[in-house]
DNA sequence: TTAGGGTTAG
C-alpha cells in the first residue's frame, strides 16, 4: 500500500461519501521539508541555525515542553537529545532542567526506558525530576511501580500526591484515590491545590459520592479557586454523574471563561438523562457564541438526538460534523446506530452496525440487541446477540438481552435454551448495582438482595411506597415468566 | 528556566 494513503480508521458506507485525499505532490513535499507547526520549535531552530549554543538558546525548554505537548514531535525531541548530548549540557548541573524537561517529552511519549536513561544519567536530581518520572509511570498504567516510586522518593510534595491520585483516577483506582487524598490532608497535613481537587471531584465523581463531591464544591468556593479550567468541568461531571442536573447547570453558569469541554459535559449531561431539547439549546448556544464543538460534543448531540427519538436532526448534526472537518469515530455511528434503533429503523441500524469494524462494536450492538427487545425482531436479536458475543465471549449481557427478547416475543423454549448455553459456557451475568450515599457511606444493592443490615426495613418501605403507587392507579408492566 | 488537572456511543 502507498504510504501515501491514509487507512481510515472506519470504512466508508454509502451514507458517508469518501473524503478527498491528499495530493500526492503535496505529501512528498511535506516530507521532505517538515516545517515545524509549534512556534515554540520553530523559534528553536532559528536559534539553532543562527548559530547559538544550546544554553543560549531561549527556546530550549519551551521546545521541549512542546514536544513532550504534542506527542507527534519525537523525531524533533531526538535531535534535540543528540544536540544535548553533544554540547555535554545534560552533564553539567545547569543541564537539570534541559535533562528533567527532556525525560519529561520521553516520559509522555510513553518511552519510559529512555526516560529513565536520562534520569539515570543526571547528576543532580530535584524533586521535579522525580516527579516527571513518577508521572511517566502513571500514564503507562504501570501503578505498582509508580507506587513504589512514590514511597521510595527522597521527598514528595503535593504534585508527587496530584500525579499519584490522578493517576488512580485515570485507572479506575477511585476508592483509592480518595483514600490517598485523605492520607495527604489529614496525616500529612499538606494543602490541596486546584490540581489536588480536579482529581479529588473526579474520583468521587467515578463513585457517585455526591455528599463528598458537594463538600469539595463547597471548599472549592471558599479556596476562590477558578473553575475556568479543569476543575470546572470536573464539578459539572461530578453534579452529572450524581444525577443533579440542576446542580450542573448552576456550577456551569457560574463558570466566567466556558470552554468546549465546559459546554460539552453539561450538555451531554443533559443529554445522558434526556432532557434533549435543552441539551440541543445548549449546543445553538455554544456555537453562537462562537465557541467551536469538537468530536465528543458531537458525541453529546447525538446522544441527544437519539434520546429524544430526533431521527432528522441526528443526521443533520452528523452531516455539520463532517462539514466542520471532524471525522467520525465509532462514538459517533454507534449514536446513528442507537438513534435508527430506538426509532425502530432496524434494517438501517443493522446495515450501518454491519459495515464497522467489529473489535470495537460491543456498545453498539448491545444498543441495537435492546433495540431488537424493544420493537420485538427476535431474528435480528440473535444474530446482534451472536456479534456481541463474538466480541466479548465471556461477556454476560449478550445472553441476557437474548433472553429478554424471547421472553418479549413468548418464545419460551428458545429462553429456556439460552439460559442453559449460558450455563454450559459458564458464564456469570455481573448483576447491576445501584447504590446511595448517606452521610458519607455508601450503601450497595443488587436487584432483590438481602444483605443489607437494614434490609428488612427497607423492603417494608419498598412495600409501602408500592401500595401508594398502585392506589395512585399505577400499573407495573409484567409477564408471565415460566419456571426455568 | 523543569512537575501534577477535565468531556466520548448501551
Amino acid at each position: 500500500m502507498s504510504p501515501f494513503v491514509c487507512t481510515p480508521l472506519i470504512p466508508d458506507t454509502p451514507l458517508l461519501p469518501r473524503k478527498p485525499r491528499f495530493k500526492r505532490a503535496t505529501a512528498i513535499r511535506c516530507r521532505a521539508a517538515p516545517a515545524p507547526g509549534d512556534a515554540a520549535l520553530r523559534a528553536f531552530r532559528v536559534h539553532h541555525v543562527a548559530g547559538h549554543s544550546l544554553a543560549a538558546n531561549p527556546a530550549l525548554l519551551p521546545a521541549l515542553a512542546a514536544c513532550a505537548r504534542l506527542l507527534t514531535a519525537a523525531a524533533e525531541a531526538e535531535q534535540i537529545h543528540a544536540l544535548l548530548v553533544k554540547s555535554g549540557l545534560p552533564s553539567s548541573v545547569s543541564g537539570v532542567y534541559a535533562s528533567t524537561s527532556l525525560a519529561r517529552v520521553y516520559a509522555r511519549l510513553g518511552r519510559l526506558g529512555d526516560a529513565r536513561k536520562v534520569f539515570d544519567g543526571m547528576p543532580e536530581r530535584t524533586l521535579v525530576s522525580w516527579n516527571v518520572l513518577l508521572d511517566g509511570l502513571v500514564r503507562a498504567g504501570d501503578l505498582d511501580a509508580a507506587w513504589e516510586m512514590f514511597v521510595e522518593m527522597p521527598e514528595r510534595n503535593v504534585s508527587s500526591w496530584n500525579t499519584v491520585m490522578a493517576g488512580f483516577v485515570r485507572h479506575g483506582w477511585a476508592q483509592e484515590a480518595v483514600e490517598l487524598f485523605t492520607e495527604m490532608t489529614e496525616v500529612y497535613g499538606l494543602t490541596p491545590d486546584e490540581t489536588t481537587m480536579v482529581g479529588f471531584v473526579s474520583a468521587v465523581r467515578s463513585l457517585g459520592l455526591l455528599g463528598f463531591g458537594r463538600s469539595a464544591h463547597g471548599y472549592i468556593t471558599r479556596r476562590e479557586f477558578s473553575l475556568d479550567g479543569a476543575l470546572g468541568v470536573a464539578l459539572i461531571n461530578m453534579y452529572t454523574r450524581c444525577g443533579c442536573m440542576g446542580a450542573a447547570y448552576q456550577c456551569f453558569s457560574s463558570v466566567i471563561s466556558k470552554n468546549v469541554e465546559h459546554w460539552t459535559s453539561v450538555i451531554g449531561g443533559f443529554a445522558a438523562h434526556g432532557h434533549s431539547e435543552m441539551a440541543l439549546k445548549l449546543f445553538a448556544e455554544m456555537r453562537q457564541l462562537g465557541v467551536k464543538p469538537n468530536g465528543v460534543t458531537f458525541v453529546a448531540v447525538l446522544n441527544a438526538c437519539s434520546h429524544g427519538g430526533l431521527v432528522d436532526e441526528g443526521f443533520r448534526y452528523f452531516n455539520l460534523m463532517r462539514g466542520m472537518g471532524i471525522r467520525p469515530l465509532i462514538q459517533h455511528y454507534g449514536c446513528l446506530v442507537d438513534l435508527f434503533g430506538r426509532a425502530g429503523f432496524l434494517e438501517e441500524a443493522f446495515n450501518l452496525a454491519s459495515s464497522l469494524p467489529e473489535e470495537q462494536g460491543f456498545v453498539m450492538w448491545s444498543s441495537l440487541l435492546a433495540a431488537c427487545q424493544t420493537h420485538g425482531n427476535v431474528d435480528m436479536a440473535e444474530v446482534a446477540a451472536q456479534k456481541l458475543a463474538d466480541t466479548e465471549p465471556s461477556h454476560g449481557s449478550s445472553y441476557v438481552l437474548l433472553s429478554n427478547a424471547y421472553a418479549r416475543a413468548g418464545q419460551w423454549d428458545d429462553l429456556k435454551r439460552t439460559r442453559s448455553r449460558m450455563e454450559e459456557h459458564r458464564v456469570v451475568k455481573k448483576p447491576g448495582l445501584s447504590w446511595i450515599e448517606v452521610d458519607g457511606s455508601v450503601h450497595s444493592f443488587v436487584t432483590a438482595d438481602k444483605l443489607h443490615t437494614e434490609s428488612k426495613d427497607i423492603y417494608h418501605m419498598l412495600e409501602d411506597l408500592k401500595l401508594n403507587l398502585m392506589s395512585a392507579g399505577s400499573k407495573p408492566e409484567t409477564f408471565d415468566l415460566p419456571e426455568v
